[in-house]
DNA sequence: GCGACAG
DNA sequence: ATCTTGTCGC
């Protein structure tokens, strides 16, 4: 990993100009035979970031295997630097793994950001792995709500460029905000994502991630 | 200058 | 993300 690790936006700003061009926006990625989601959370009063991954079998998405570590947070949260606060602890949980999962699930925006290097990006560039950003919210982009039902989706554009799609993934909820994070398509992400989520809003695995994570306590 | 703003 | 119970709605 890029050491030392940016201390100011200005520095992370750097980091982002210079990696963002290593980003892989077509399918580059193996038959799925692991799939994994990776989330964070913070306990403010020991200043730590508790990063959960969880590895689902992509057929049945029964989880397979789980990590939960700790790492001292090293960076504030400031909009359009979320990586720079989450994947200190995220590649290092992920790198627990004993084999690499074949796709990451990550809790954020991909290129669905205003230097199109959002923490799916980071974390895809820096692990290598292919990675899919999905997102509860919107950071940047303009689009029109999709169709209430479930597949229902729309483009979202930032400076004219398409950077996600809005998809309901389930009938009634509000859409999630999926792009492209390294070597899979938007397409095929939007795809995938449906995939992973078949019954509740959010994939699978990162329900799953999201439960662990909150674990710590 | 005034809002918006992933987790 | 986090502070926090019950409550409204499918």
């Amino acid at each position: 990993m890029i050491e030392p690790w940016p201390t100011t936006e200005a520095e992370a700003r750097v980091v982002q100009e210079d990696l963002r061009g290593r980003v892989i926006t077509h399918d580059d990625f193996p038959p799925l035979r692991r799939i994994a989601a990776v989330d964070a959370h913070y306990s403010d009063s020991d200043g730590m970031t508790w990063a959960a991954v969880a590895e689902l079998d992509p057929g049945t998405l029964e989880l397979t295997r789980s990590v939960l570590l700790a790492r001292p947070t090293v960076f504030p949260y400031v909009p359009g630097y979320l990586s720079f606060r989450e994947v200190p602890a995220m590649a290092a949980a992920v790198g627990l793994l004993p084999e690499p999962p074949d796709l990451l699930i990550v809790d954020g925006q991909g290129m669905a950001h205003p230097r199109r290097f959002g923490l799916a990006c980071h974390l895809g560039v820096v692990t290598g792995l292919p990675a899919i950003g999905v997102a509860k919210s919107r950071l940047v982009g303009r689009y029109e709500e999709p169709g209430r039902r479930r597949g229902s989706s729309s483009p979202m554009f930032h400076r004219r460029e398409l950077v996600g799609v809005a998809l309901r993934t389930r009938d009634g909820t509000n859409p999630l905000f999926v792009s492209v994070g390294h070597r899979v398509s938007l397409p095929t992400a939007v795809d995938l994502v449906l995939r992973f989520a078949p019954k509740w809003r959010l994939p699978e695995p990162i329900r799953l991630a999201d439960a662990i994570s909150r674990m710590h306590r």
